[in-house]
DNA sequence: GCCTAAGTTCAAAAATTATTGAAACATCAG
DNA sequence: CTGATGTTTCAATAATTTTTGAACTTAGGC
């Protein structure tokens, strides 16, 4: 069933070769993929994700690499997105210089993450130009339903703003 | 204060020259911009909405395109997309075929039927690969803490399925 | 019924985004 | 310390997405 060529004796594998991913691997990937896809998060990303997420225990750095078959690069970088927003947590062995990651207990948590980084500061950024398109909209005396529309957008944002801190409370709350 | 090139006389403009977005107008349009990108929507449409939602009145074809110095393609393909999502409506003139487009009442019911589109489908098509993939999991003896996160992520997946339709209520409900 | 203004289509070009891989860097076991 | 292992960096390349524009279609005014 697995090819022949793994190693040559009951030696220690110098380069051990990976398996690709199962089918039930397979369709979970596809399913992060997409669902990643949405939040504009890369492929590769969602691959590794969901790699750990069906992994029976922690895997590390070449089994992400192998198993996928992408590159050392890419999976650097993909560690570094799902590190920086708090998706996956790394356990050290003791002897041993090797990282290996498994997902974060919270799903939920990790996607609250991902949104917050990416909707807040496009909120928070764009107050105070919010504001003043509207005030430009008064003064040079739009029509009302221009106003209208303006004002609710402005509130959206501000009561979005007050929100955020309760819906998506930020790592440290 | 407007450029001399307007017309030669009082005659009808046979190409009339459009003014390019003023200042607070690219205010509003970066904010749409950067929401949109969020979801994945392209720079073209997020503009041509934010135009129409600025506008004092509904607007032509061909004032998007030269006030927004874009493609006649992409003016198309862009009232297309916001055509599709319900995030527009044409009101048409008597003796002309030319459409002229303004913004849906609700944002919000346009938001949800962008979002409807995007993750529904995603969910509805991995419903049975995450069983199947749980199951697998099952059989094959997985440790608890794997089949446990998989159980939830199907749980998850049911859940919005079902709550889907109260939350995103379908164009016709 | 024509004929033309109004809009659509879609293949090619441009722009953007993701991935690779080789070189640089960092760390720690010995 | 030092050397090899483990990881990161980043310029170059590949893949993907968006935009363009010219050819085509359609609708409706005359």
């Amino acid at each position: 069933m697995k090819p022949p060529s793994e190693k040559s004796a009951g030696r220690r594998p110098s380069r051990p070769s990976y398996e690709p991913l199962q089918p039930h691997e397979v369709e979970l990937a596809d399913f992060f993929v997409r669902m990643a896809g949405i939040l504009g998060v890369p492929r590769s990303v969602a691959e590794i994700y969901a790699l750990l997420y069906v992994s029976t225990g922690p895997v590390d750095f070449d089994q992400i690499q192998g198993r996928l078959g992408i590159s050392k690069g890419s999976v650097s970088q993909g560690l570094k997105f799902l590190r920086d927003h708090e998706m996956i947590l790394s356990v050290k062995e003791p002897g041993s210089r090797r990282e290996r990651w498994q997902p974060t207990p919270s799903l939920a948590a990790s996607l609250v993450a991902l949104l917050r980084r990416q909707v807040l500061p496009a909120l928070e950024q764009a107050q105070p130009g919010l504001q003043r398109v509207l005030a430009d909209a008064q003064a040079r005396g739009s029509q009302p339903e221009v106003i209208e529309r303006l004002s609710r957008l402005n509130r959206w944002n501000s009561r979005a703003l007050e929100l955020a801190p309760l819906l998506l409370p930020p790592p440290g709350a």
